[in-house]
DNA sequence: CTATCGCACTGTAGT
DNA sequence: AGTGCGATAG
């Protein structure tokens, strides 16, 4: 009955046992929780209750897939039967089925952030504002914030200190503008994603009928990743397990890592308040890294004050140092962190799985992946623009969201008039004043376009209209696949793309086709019993990268991501890269929400991923905006324990790299202390040798560019002397950083015109 | 109505 | 550097 149980540890153990009442378990990184987690829901199950009143929560989809078939293999088929997911992808599900209470009807759209900020454009424009001022983004995360905490349109224009905020950032109207995005989505019959919690609990809160039966239904409630929970989602949580008081919470506050964008420690912080008679457990032994990353975390994260108390430590060998690698900049940065991986690699016959590049933005990628392509190194690049917020994919799933959903006002303005079929804005406008009116929706203007205008347009606007109805007439008769694909074909999207013979045009005819697959796998998989283009799009708007698939039989690669995307996984070997002061931490972080304890435990979430080894590395100069800016390194670097710290490498890796850029060129500086640089950071621009006599002036010619070597001292017409720190070779096309001191002022160059080298 | 060009601006994570 | 905007021409 209890086999499973003996490979735990004594607290592992007991959270597994633990089954009635309410248990929070603080788990520190590695310690096990995935599997404590997926191990007390097997016990569940055997202890007989009906995996249907199971209710697990998870921070990402793939999370529940994988804990769903690890409880498989202990259980069998019985796990299929959880309520398992995100807190949106199971709230979706449960408001699709309880629509009617809301006034919604059950095919309702999920808008995506782009189609909300398109929302808020409009209405910003219709309102007669500046969009420079009521900038989308800004809008969208004052009102996203404000619905986090459960704050309604009403409350928040009647909630003198919002709107004394507002006023205060010279944004008076969003609360009008709230009280219009939120009343268009209601009449669009569609969901934003913070909608899909606020609007669990505006259901659960006006309908205790409603509550009531979800409330006997699970009998346990647990949730993974607490620390990351909003307001809005614990509150659901807590609802939830009121009768049954079955509520287990999962998370590690040292991890919190999304209060930028709602989620509240004080969930984890003040748990116990909420459940007096709460068990604690703590699992503080962790199985994943060596003794070296498990300290030099510890020594970083004791740093932050607001934490529950916590010892995590391992009995698990020492293993190598942590690696610092200085770089000048960041192009050189990618090139010295491929080929450590490279060298190790050869030297220790790894694979490329073993390895991670993690970065604070995912604009840093660049680099890094221009680097492992030249050395001839897989690599797959998680997070950035996903596979559905592409345009193309976005355009057909736009066609099939308005042939389910009339109302959808996003899809409408997408797809009007793609392809062009001669229906501009103005012909848009006009519709929609006529269907305002006549106070109808204009979806009723455009399907009886003849009754309710007349005019140039009206052959292309029927046209339109008979399409949509041609399609809707197919959803009852034809699978998700069948429809998709004649929308594709008939609607003109496929034959534009098609025609479009460029590089970017084929790639998204491939996207579209790709789409196509991925529904055709939906249709085709038996897990799903239904089969409809509406079941479809409930699953697709929730679907994010980090849930994608990989290609099992090519897989061996690096992976490259965000640390944020790197919650909750491990790597043999992990470089954090970019290690710069307003980079790592963000400026911005600091700026705007004053939280360096949050961007701490980033760091600190990041240095966990690690189970061998640990490499990080800075770069002294960085491109933004295209134009090179000067780094400092991070702070973060000073905060780990140097005990656990090796620095040679960067120097003896920094001279190869010079003399494969430059064969015989300088080596800039051997690289002393690390921390010599850091309480001198003056020596980092400090010119080598002070230079009195140079050649008389002759401007550099291209031919010449290859005396051009890491640590060259040149002199600029414009911008005096300097030294090259960087050298980018593609093919023929050679490129320089170099680093000018002027008048005290540090520039960066990156042209080879009125340059010369000095002698 | 559509295409193109110059200009200004961008500055974080992802359900 | 890339994007998205408005102005202008076709």
């Amino acid at each position: 009955m209890t086999d499973f149980l003996t490979g735990l540890n004594e607290p592992q153990r007991e959270a597994v046992l633990h089954t009635d009442g309410p248990l929070m378990i603080i788990a520190g990184a590695g310690s096990g929780k995935t599997r404590v987690l997926t191990y007390r829901t097997a016990h569940l199950i055997r202890q007989g209750v009906d995996p249907f009143r199971i209710l697990l929560l998870t921070f990402t989809n793939k999370a529940a897939g994988e804990m769903r078939q690890r409880i498989e293999k202990v259980v069998g088929n019985d796990a299929r039967a959880i309520w398992m997911g995100t807190f949106h992808s199971v709230f979706a599900k449960i408001l699709r089925f309880e629509a009617s209470h809301l006034g919604f009807t059950s095919n309702f759209s999920i808008y995506d952030t782009d189609d909300s900020k398109s929302l808020i454009r409009s209405i910003v424009k219709e309102r007669g504002l500046d969009d420079k001022i009521y900038k989308p983004g800004v809008v969208f995360n004052r009102i996203s914030g404000a619905k986090n905490r459960l704050i309604s349109a009403d409350d928040y224009l009647q909630n003198p200190i919002i709107q004394a905020d507002d006023a205060a950032a010279r944004l008076p109207e969003v609360g009008r503008i709230f009280k219009i995005y939120v009343d268009r989505c209601f009449k669009a019959n569609a969901m934003d994603f913070d909608d899909l919690l606020f609007n669990t609990n505006i259901l659960f809160r006006d309908h205790p009928d409603v509550l009531h039966k979800y409330q006997h239904k699970f009998r346990h409630v647990m949730v993974d990743e607490f620390q990351d929970t909003n307001v809005s989602q614990y509150l659901i949580t807590r609802k939830l397990a009121a009768i049954h008081q079955n509520i287990c919470v999962v998370g590690d506050d040292a991890q919190s890592i999304y209060a930028f964008r709602g989620a509240d420690i004080q969930n984890i912080l003040n748990f116990e308040k909420d459940y007096p008679d709460l068990s604690t457990i703590r699992l503080e032994q962790n199985y994943r890294s060596t003794q070296t990353i498990v300290k030099a975390a510890n020594s970083v994260i004791a740093r932050n004050r607001a934490q529950l108390r916590k010892e995590v430590w391992t009995s698990n060998e020492d293993g190598p140092l942590i690696e610092v690698i200085k770089a000048s900049s960041d192009n050189e940065e990618g090139r010295l962190v491929a080929t450590h991986i490279f060298e190790e690699k050869v030297t220790h016959g790894l694979r490329n799985n073993d390895f991670a590049v993690l970065y604070r933005t995912n604009a840093q990628s660049r680099a890094f992946e221009e680097a492992l392509r030249k050395l001839n190194i897989k690599y797959r690049i998680i997070g950035g623009l996903s596979f559905y917020q592409r345009k193309e994919i976005k355009d057909l799933l736009a066609y099939l969201r308005f042939t389910i959903n009339q109302s959808d006002e996003e899809a409408f303005k997408r797809i009007i008039n793609l392809p062009k079929r001669g229906i501009g804005d103005t012909t848009v406008a006009k519709i929609a004043v006529v269907a305002a009116e006549k106070g109808i929706p204009v979806w009723e203007v455009v399907a009886n376009i003849g009754q309710h205008a007349a005019g140039r347009w009206n052959s292309a606007i029927e046209g339109f209209a008979d399409l949509i109805k041609s399609y809707g007439l197919l959803l009852d008769k034809k699978d998700a696949y069948e429809v998709a694909s004649h929308v594709a074909k008939t609607s003109g999207l496929l034959k534009e793309l098609y025609e479009d013979k460029t590089v970017e045009g084929l790639s998204r005819y491939e996207n579209v086709q790709e789409l196509l697959n991925a529904i055709k796998e939906f249709v085709d998989n038996p897990d799903n019993e239904d089969k409809s283009l509406g079941a479809f799009l409930q699953t697709v708007s929730l679907i994010t990268t980090a849930d994608t698939d990989e290609d099992p039989n090519d897989n061996d690669k690096v992976t490259l991501m965000t640390i944020h995307g790197a919650k909750g996984l491990e790597f043999d070997h992990v470089y954090i890269v970019g290690l710069e002061e307003d980079l790592f931490p963000s400026q911005m972080m600091l700026q705007s929400r004053a939280d360096l304890e949050e961007e701490r435990r980033l760091f600190y979430v990041a240095i966990t991923r690690a189970e061998k080894r640990l490499v990080v590395s800075y770069a002294e100069s960085r491109y933004q905006y295209g134009r090179p800016k000067m780094c400092e390194p991070s702070r973060f670097l000073d905060e780990i324990d140097t005990k656990y710290l090796q620095i040679s490498r960067s120097a003896s890796r920094r001279s190869a790299e010079s003399r494969e850029l430059s064969d015989g060129g300088e080596v800039l500086r051997q690289p002393t202390s690390f921390l010599k640089n850091l309480t001198a950071k003056t020596s980092l621009n400090r010119a080598t040798t002070p230079v009195v006599n140079h050649k008389p002036s002759e401007n550099f010619a291209p031919s010449d560019t290859r005396q051009l070597a890491v640590g060259q001292r040149v002199e600029h017409a414009k911008f005096g002397f300097g030294t090259v720190k960087d050298l980018d070779i593609n093919g023929t096309d050679r490129k320089a950083v170099i680093l000018f001191e002027k008048a005290g002022e540090k520039t960066l160059l990156l042209s080879f015109a009125k340059l010369r080298i000095v002698e």
